[in-house]
DNA sequence: AAACAATTTGTGCTCGAACACAAAAATGTT
DNA sequence: AACATTTTTGTGTTCGAGCACAAATTGTTT
């Protein structure tokens, strides 16, 4: 059924010459043809199709040397409507109540969910406090008892995540992971973003701004989640300025918590006076907006993480000069797809993709909030 | 067939009561079964979904209410087995040999073919030249002999589209539209971007990278193809200094053909000697960076348009500041797909869809060109 | 060679919607 | 009332793959 021509005209005339470049009518084989070709009934090559066995050898040689011959494709959507099996993928998030950052995601679920309403996927979503490490692994121990064909998950917890995912190679229950990698071969795919490289992204932006004085790496709420991931964009943040010929200024890097915020950055701020950048590794950007904004050092370029409403509302009244969008949304949709395909289909999925990282300024940050 | 469960977890405690949102376990009912609901046969059933008559008034009622009240969704994939029908749809591109902007639509057409590979529909691409509005009315011509389902094309000559809108629409043709927004009743859909908004994305970069000294528009090949979007770009950079308070430096416009281009732009930039940026309007960017490469022009800035090898070369070099990347292979994908999924499955197509303004610096391009 | 078991092969029903055609009911005509 | 005509309704087959079960073939034992 797949069918696709390319016409060119060449152009440099008008009269339109237009030509075939590889017109692809594949003729559509069904198992009955296949049957009639080799000879024998259709139960045969359904069972040499699906290694059932009870096939003599001089049967099956004779099916399987057409079936190669013809590349046969079985029609899927035949086989979907007498099947009529419904898969089970588990997808779990951080709460997005605890952190507004991963409330995209759950309209990338939504959205899998509209798309394969006609086929047989049934599509669970559960919740993990993204501060708590004991709370994602009871959270997956619940899944697991659930027994899913496919989970997906953001393994916020490195440790956690990784012996987690033993137990599910283990019950034969596929899992993909975003946002975070943990290299476990155990997974079978992970979507994200090239962490190191999106801390250079930021040195470069913070670079075009301001050419001089002192930078400063800020770490927020680093005691929970994350810490293996913070570090990995700090790692391309200096990897950035190391490269950097006739750089002559220090990177600095800096540890924030919620509680004594204020207190430590004043002293931090006091400690550099010739700081020039911020580079905040999380969401948490508007904070050190806010505190920048009050305290007013109108000029420190500042470049942080994530689209919140929080962080766009000063990208527009300028104390944030970019944000790097980490596109969580799309993350989820397209790892819940690859899964949904997979069992449907049995599309092969790529062990990794790596989505571009976004940059948004203050004059492109709405389709991306819309979208 | 469409289920979805939202467990949420209270993690304020370790222990995980789960409870659900919303449980979706939406009964799925065939045609049988409402044709029993009914105490009617399952061909009247289908007599009154597909509005075919020869129904009496009673039944008919009788199996609408019933119809109504379950909001009855057909299974699309038994549909589709038993209709076994192949849209055909057609596509027209500028071609990518005359502007290698056009290369990754190419692709973006392939990844459709591949993902609906299953189903029936046959896409046929054909290409006109960006240079010659003539060649595009007479592609289109050839497009409508064939007859296709719909269409997808990039209405590059403004005038001639419009035009040719209206005899798709006289043949029923489905069109869509992608890139440039030629705002015609007569067309299904557009896919782009904001072209104001981009102007002003560009405008804000420029004023981050440098806060003082002249800046200039250039259009390249302006006599050609896009007339009217690059107008709309320059209004929207436009727009941006003149919110600006307190800015008192002039924008200035500056038009260059591919011939006398080395003699004018030296000519303007002898004109201009505060002149500290530049944003080139297409993706002919690479021809000025080359100029201020070789003229040794290192100060000024430099934004364009779309990641063309030659200009990604001049991203990473530092010569060009800023890319804006108009996504042209997502676009045809989306649009396409819309298209091939209105056909199969009759889902609505949006008006309008305006895709995110990616902006790119040195360290974004690759994840970009991957894709 | 008959009787039986084991292996191989073929047939026919199913999934749900579409549609052709046959059957039945309603209406019209004499 | 008898028959023709029109309108309405019901039945059965099809799409292609999957799978249960029946039929046919081969092999083994006495």
């Amino acid at each position: 059924m797949l069918e696709h021509k390319n016409v060119l005209c060449s152009s440099t005339k008008l009269q339109l010459k237009s030509f075939n470049i590889f017109a692809v009518m594949i003729k559509k084989y069904t198992i009955r043809d296949i049957a009639e070709m080799a000879g024998v009934s259709k139960g045969t090559v359904d069972r040499v199709i699906h290694k059932r066995g009870k096939v003599s050898e001089t049967a099956a040689k004779k099916v399987t040397t057409i079936l190669k011959e013809i590349d046969f494709k079985p029609n899927l959507i035949a086989r979907n409507l007498k099947t009529n099996k419904t898969y089970h993928i588990c997808v779990l998030l951080p709460d997005p109540i605890k952190d507004p950052y991963w409330i995209p995601c759950v309209k990338g679920v939504n959205e899998v969910v509209l798309e394969l309403s006609h086929f047989g996927i049934k599509i669970e979503t559960s919740f993990f406090d993204p501060t708590k490490s004991k709370s994602f692994t009871a959270a997956n121990l619940v899944i697991q008892n659930n027994a899913p064909d496919a989970v997906l998950l953001a393994p916020l917890f490195f440790k956690e995540a990784r012996i987690v995912m033993q137990d599910y190679e283990n019950l034969g229950i596929i899992v993909s992971t975003f946002n975070n990698d943990i290299e476990s071969k155990a997974v079978k795919s992970f979507i994200g973003q090239d962490l190191f490289q999106s801390g250079r992204v930021a040195a470069k932006l913070l670079h075009s701004v301001s050419k001089t004085g002192d930078l400063a790496i800020v770490h927020i709420n680093e005691q929970y989640e994350n810490a293996v991931f913070m570090q990995e964009k700090e790692r391309g943040f200096k990897s950035f300025f190391n490269e950097l010929v006739s750089f002559n200024y220090s990177v600095l890097q800096c540890k924030l918590n919620q509680e004594d915020f204020e207190l430590v950055l004043t002293a931090f701020l006091k400690d550099h006076p010739n700081l020039t950048s911020i580079f905040v590794t999380t969401s948490k950007t508007y904070l050190v907006a806010d505190f920048l904004e009050k305290n007013n050092h109108k000029t420190i370029s500042l470049v942080g993480y994530d689209l919140l409403n929080e962080n766009v509302t000063h990208l527009k009244t300028g104390s944030i000069d970019f944000l790097i969008h980490q596109n969580p949304k799309e993350q989820t949709y397209i790892g819940l797809k690859f899964l949904a395909e997979h069992l449907l289909f049995e599309k092969e999925i790529p062990k990794e993709l790596l989505l571009p990282i976004d940059i948004v300024n203050s004059e492109n940050a709405t389709p991306f909030m819309r979208r």
